[in-house]
This record gives structure tokens, C-alpha cells and sequence, in this order.
RNA sequence: GCGCCAGUAGCUCAGCUGGAUAGAGCAACUGCCUUCUAAGCAGUGGGCCAGGGGUUCGAGUCCCUUCUGGCGUGCCA
């Protein structure tokens, strides 16, 4: 809970808009309208630790030189009692800080004393957070996608859990409509070329190829026979779709559950159906008029809502006409509800039934055009979509081994599953790679991510970690133990390496932060890059065993500090610690 | 055609609300293990931030435009 570099930014604006406040009162500098002084970290050290650009920024409005009113703020400056130990004029008008040891303990400190809990914030407490993610069809074998839509949607929820959120995970079973039909009428073909022979039964033509099918098909025959042969047809597709999803879905569980991947619930689309909801929430849209029929079917009025949306969002006329917005079927002419109907009540269910205050999904880009349809839909439904539904858009992964691509079809028949993948990758390695930033195509390289060797980032991470246990281990062994902060002289802490640690430190917290802010958790694999290699650069420049008492314990304590940090990274994206390597 | 996303070192990518000389890893090259894990460290080289305009004290970042790549634009899901 603590943020050190949040303290330090808020006190040094605070110093800044104070010399400001002093220098209006006695004359020096002109009354202007300055609310706040904008304090960043330098790039470079050398410029201090932290800067505010008040200067700059005000010149303007204070008609003077920058650097004569970073000058100014600097004579009305009193930095007794603050985290600061010097500041200083550079450059075009910079103010810049340089902190002192109280800081630099108070990282320290916060670290002993939250333990596992350091890095968290509270920002998101009191929110009701959904996180939909993977909601592959139950049809088939999970892809590359899936492995990175689960590592991402599971990760980005631990996230925004640290950040405070009350965080429910969700898996949509799409177990109604088209694709379902499909699924049956493939397994009824297969069924059926069993017992008739492949060459008397016709496999539909847009039925799905896989062997999997094929699989379910002997499955059932295994425990039935030919039970269904002589059935009506209906309820011969029924049962064998209802065999295959209950095959199906425990396979998926369980292969996600390999990632590390729980959710709280498996929401089933039928039951949207079954119970009337679909029905209900289309006859809600045109109970507000957002419906028409045509051609026998009902349509949505969705071009309308968006042109609206459009407006409020202050596009232009001329760019919406050029849009070319079309509206879309809910109910078809042969009476079925379209999957966007069914979407619609699914995400009014998350809204008016259970009450979630943000729901983040995870979609494929494919899915993009689909995105600003279903927040109107539910603008539409007064849900207001469009502040509440946010929808992270994944692109796909291209899967290479040593260079060449790997084809990943589902059609073809030679996909390589979720499962297959971690038989080739350990979880780690797949849970790293895959916590990466979701809108750039990511290439997946099979050989990269099972070296063990430094171009492999995982083991430059895990090693750091390792490393500090086994340093730990070698000092209990000459009974040295960690010590109290309390007992810890900071001011032995302070070389270049042993400062920059504890700095990257307390970053943590901030990039617990940004990973919920921009829904990217891969903030944290490049902080806990940065960390480790701080770390190796403390612990090649600064010895430990062997030194003197008071040195040992405070770097003793410095690395500590260090490995709970990396663990409690490395457990946010879902990778192990290892205490040895 | 229209829309969404992307284009930064040879490769994979960072760059937070515009800030100081554009960073990291890998790859290449040079050093460092009789002392806490060399899966490591120190160092060197490598860039018209896709191109062109604009906004301003200041642009990789904001606006316009062109080019290139991916995806979308169903009574599919």
C-alpha cells in the first residue's frame, strides 16, 4: 500500500506549488493560474531523482524566463524534513530532486512490513470487476489464441485484484446456436459412417474435419452402440451434442487449469435461452423503439444507435455517413436468435442481474467489428456500454519453431492445441511469453521458449531469484540471518547499484498501477527484467559474505527485500519462484 | 472503398499524462570465475523513431496526409 514514489512525487509538487505560494506573497512572482507542479523522473540520474518542470510549464503565465523562476521557487524552498536532499536548477528551467536515506528506508521498510502484500494498491477498492476471457467454442481442441487469451485474461484479473478489485473470472460456454448444430450434425456423421460404413453416410460439408470428432463419434458408440441408429434424428443430434460438450468441456478445464488458470464461474449460454432472458431482451429493444422487422426477421436498429454515439463522441457528419453502418438481424426469420441477440442478454445479465461495475473482455481482433455494435446494444438497453464494457482486443499469435512457421488451422486437422503446447514448453515459459502486450501479433518461437539459456529472459528472472536464496542458504549457514530495517544503517547503502536497487524497488508499485490502467500486465515481465538486472549488477558490485557485520546486514537485507519483490512479481503473472536453479 | 490496430537498432520490443543526449534484451565484438550460483557482470559498435507537412519554448509521443503490414466490414460465432 505504500508508494514511495507517489510520496515523493506528491511531496515534491507540494514543495514546488509552496515556493510558488511564498513567492506570490512576497512579491517575486506574479499571481497565475497554476494549480499543480508536474513532477516527472528523469531519464538520467544525473538529473537528479525526480524533476518537476513547474518552470517550464508556468512560464508562460508567469511572463518570465524558466529558469529564473526555477531560481525563484529554489529561494523559497525549505527542504528540512522532506525525502529531499538537495535540489537544483538545470538544464532550460528543471527543478531537480535528489532524495536522501529517509526515503530510500521508507522503501524498505514497506517492503518488510506488507511482505507479500507490497506493490498492491487500494485505487480499485469497492469495484466489481468481471473478467471474461478465452470463451472458446466447446466444439473443438483450444488454440494458440486460447493459450494467449488465458494467460492474459487471468493475469490482467490477479492485476486488478492487487489493485484492490473485487475480480470474478468468466468463461462463456457458446453451448446454443449455429456452431452447435454444426458440431452435432458432425458427430452424428461420424456416428452414423461407424455403424453404415464412411462411404454410405455423407459428412456435411461444412462439418468440422477433426479427429476429435471422429473420437467423440467412437466414444459414444463405446457406451451406447447403436442405440441412436434408428432414433428421430432431432434427438440423435441432441444427445450426441450434449455427449461431446460433456467431453469437451472438462478437457478444457483441465487443460486451463494446466495454465494455472481457474475461473469462478462457466457461464452457459443455453441457459440465456432456456430461460426466456434472449427473448426478454430483445422484446426490451423494441420496447424502446431500437427494433423493426423485415423480411421476416427483427432487426436491430444498431446504425441509428451508433451515429448517435458518434455524435456525442464528436465525430463528424461527413465521417459518419462514410461509415456505412448497417443494422443486424436478433431474431432470424426461422424464428433462431442471432449470437449477437444472445450476447446482447449475456452482457445485460453481467450489468442489471449481477451488478459488475466494469466487465473487461478478451476477444481476438478478429471480433473488432463487433466491438462498438454490442456497447451500443447495450447503450441502447440504458446500461450504458460504452463507459462500462471495455473490450481488450488480442491479436493473433503466429507460432514458429526455429524460424518457420507453424500452420495452427483449426480446419486442417494438424493444429496444435493448448495441451499440445505444454508438452513441448513449461508453463512458465508459456505464461511469460504470453502475458505480453495484447494489440501487437506476437510471434511464438518453440525453440526459444524451452533454451535455457540468457536469450531467454524467464531464466534471467528466475535465476535472480534463485540466486538470493541460495545467497540466504550460504549465510544462515554461518548463522547470519536477515536482519530487522530497524537494525539496517542506510547510509552503508549508498553506492550507485545498492541506490538504483532499492529505486527499482519502488517501482513496483507503480507498475502494478499501469498494468490495470492500460489492461497490459506485461508491464510486469519488463519490471521484473529490470529488477533482476539490477540486482545482478548490485550483487557483482557489492559483496556480501565476508564483510563487515553492519555492511553484511544492511545488503543482506537489501537482497531480501529483493527476492520478496520478485516473487510477488513473478506470482502476479503466474510464474514460479524457484529457490534453486 | 470504409473502419480498427500496428510501423522505433540486424531481431524481439520499452518509451507513463508532450520534456534534458531515444532505451533494454538478444545477436556481434572485447574483457572478468583459487572469494556469496559465470543461467552472471563490465565495456564497444549499431538509429533521417516508415515518409512528408503542421501545432509550440520543446514532438517518437498531439493534429493532417501519404506509404507498408495485419484484421474486419454475414439472417457465422
Amino acid at each position: 500500500m505504500t508508494n514511495m514514489i507517489q510520496n515523493a512525487k506528491d511531496q515534491a509538487a507540494a514543495l514546488a506549488m509552496a515556493a510558488y505560494r511564498a513567492a506570490v506573497a512576497d512579491g517575486t512572482l506574479p499571481e497565475a493560474d497554476v494549480k499543480t507542479a508536474p513532477v516527472e523522473i528523469p531519464k538520467d540520474t544525473a538529473n537528479g531523482d525526480f524533476t518537476t518542470t513547474f518552470a517550464l510549464a508556468a512560464s508562460k503565465a508567469l511572463r518570465n524566463n524558466p529558469r529564473v523562476i526555477a531560481q525563484t521557487l529554489l529561494d523559497h524552498m525549505n527542504l528540512e524534513g522532506t525525502y529531499f536532499a538537495s535540489a537544483e536548477i538545470a538544464g532550460p528551467g528543471f527543478l531537480n530532486f535528489r532524495l536522501n536515506d529517509t526515503w530510500y528506508e521508507g522503501v524498505m521498510a514497506a517492503v518488510e512490513t506488507e511482505g507479500e502484500q507490497y506493490g498492491t494498491s487500494d485505487v480499485l477498492k469497492g469495484k466489481k470487476y468481471m473478467v471474461e476471457f478465452v470463451s472458446a467454442n466447446p466444439t473443438g481442441p483450444m488454440h494458440m489464441g486460447n493459450a494467449r487469451g488465458g494467460v492474459l485474461g487471468d493475469t490482467l484479473a490477479a492485476v486488478l485484484e492487487a489493485n484492490g478489485a473485487e475480480v470474478s473470472r468468466e468463461f462463456y460456454v457458446n453451448d446454443a446456436g449455429n456452431q452447435i448444430d454444426k458440431f452435432a450434425h458432425s458427430i452424428e456423421a461420424r456416428y452414423l459412417q461407424l455403424i453404415k460404413g464412411e462411404e454410405n453416410v455423407p459428412f456435411p460439408e461444412d462439418g468440422y474435419q477433426g479427429g476429435d470428432i471422429r473420437d467423440l463419434a467412437q466414444g459414444y458408440y463405446a457406451l451406447h452402440g447403436e442405440e441412436l441408429l434408428n432414433v428421430d434424428e432431432k434427438e440423435r443430434q441432441e444427445k450426441l451434442a450434449a455427449y461431446g460438450l460433456s467431453v469437451n468441456l472438462p478437457k478444457m478445464k483441465t487443460d486451463l487449469q494446466r495454465y494455472k488458470i481457474d475461473y469462478d464461474t462457466w457461464f452457459y449460454e443455453s441457459t440465456l435461452h432456456e430461460s426466456g432472458y434472449v427473448a426478454e431482451t430483445v422484446q426490451m429493444l423494441s420496447d424502446k423503439g431500437w427494433t423493426y422487422e423485415k423480411d421476416g426477421a427483427v432487426w436491430l436498429k444498431t446504425a441509428d444507435i451508433m451515429r448517435e454515439n458518434l455524435r456525442k463522441a464528436g465525430k463528424k457528419e461527413k465521417d459518419i455517413e462514410k461509415l456505412d453502418l448497417k443494422d443486424d438481424v436478433l431474431r432470424r426469420a426461422n424464428g433462431f436468435y442471432t449470437y449477437f441477440a444472445a450476447d446482447i442478454a449475456y452482457h445485460r445479465n453481467k450489468f442489471a442481474v449481477r451488478g459488475f461495475d466494469k466487465v473487461i473482455n478478451i476477444w481476438g481482433a478478429d471480433h473488432h467489428g463487433h466491438v462498438a455494435r454490442l456497447k451500443g446494444a447495450l447503450d441502447a438497453l440504458d446500461l450504458n456500454g460504452t463507459e462500462r464494457l471495455d473490450i481488450v482486443l488480442m491479436q493473433l499469435v503466429k507460432l514458429l519453431r526455429d524460424g518457420e512457421v507453424v500452420r495452427m488451422s483449426k480446419r486442417t486437422g494438424k493444429a496444435i492445441s493448448l495441451s499440445d503446447l505444454l508438452d513441448e514448453v513449461s508453463v512458465d515459459a508459456a505464461r511469460w511469453y504470453f502475458n505480453a502486450k495484447p494489440d501487437t501479433q506476437m510471434e511464438f518461437d518453440l525453440g526459444l521458449a524451452v533454451r535455457e539459456d540468457s536469450e531467454n529472459p524467464i531464466y534471467y528472472v528466475e535465476y535472480a531469484h534463485a540466486r538470493i536464496c541460495s545467497l540466504l542458504r550460504a549465510m544462515e549457514a554461518e548463522g547470519v540471518t536477515v536482519p530487522q530495517q530497524s537494525e539496517v544503517e542506510m547510509s552503508i547503502l549508498s553506492g550507485e547499484q545498492e541506490k538504483a536497487l532499492i529505486k527499482e524497488l519502488s517501482q513496483f508499485c507503480e507498475e502494478i498501477k499501469l498494468s490495470a490502467r492500460d489492461y497490459d500486465p506485461s508491464h510486469i515481465n519488463r519490471y521484473l527484467q529490470g529488477l533482476a538486472a539490477c540486482f545482478h549488477r548490485f550483487y557483482g558490485a557489492c559483496r556480501i559474505k565476508g564483510e563487515a557485520p553492519a555492511v553484511m546486514a544492511a545488503r543482506l537485507k537489501l537482497a531480501d527485500d529483493t527476492r520478496v519483490v520478485l516473487r510477488n512479481g513473478l506470482k502476479l503473472i503466474g510464474v514460479d519462484a524457484p529457490e534453486k536453479m
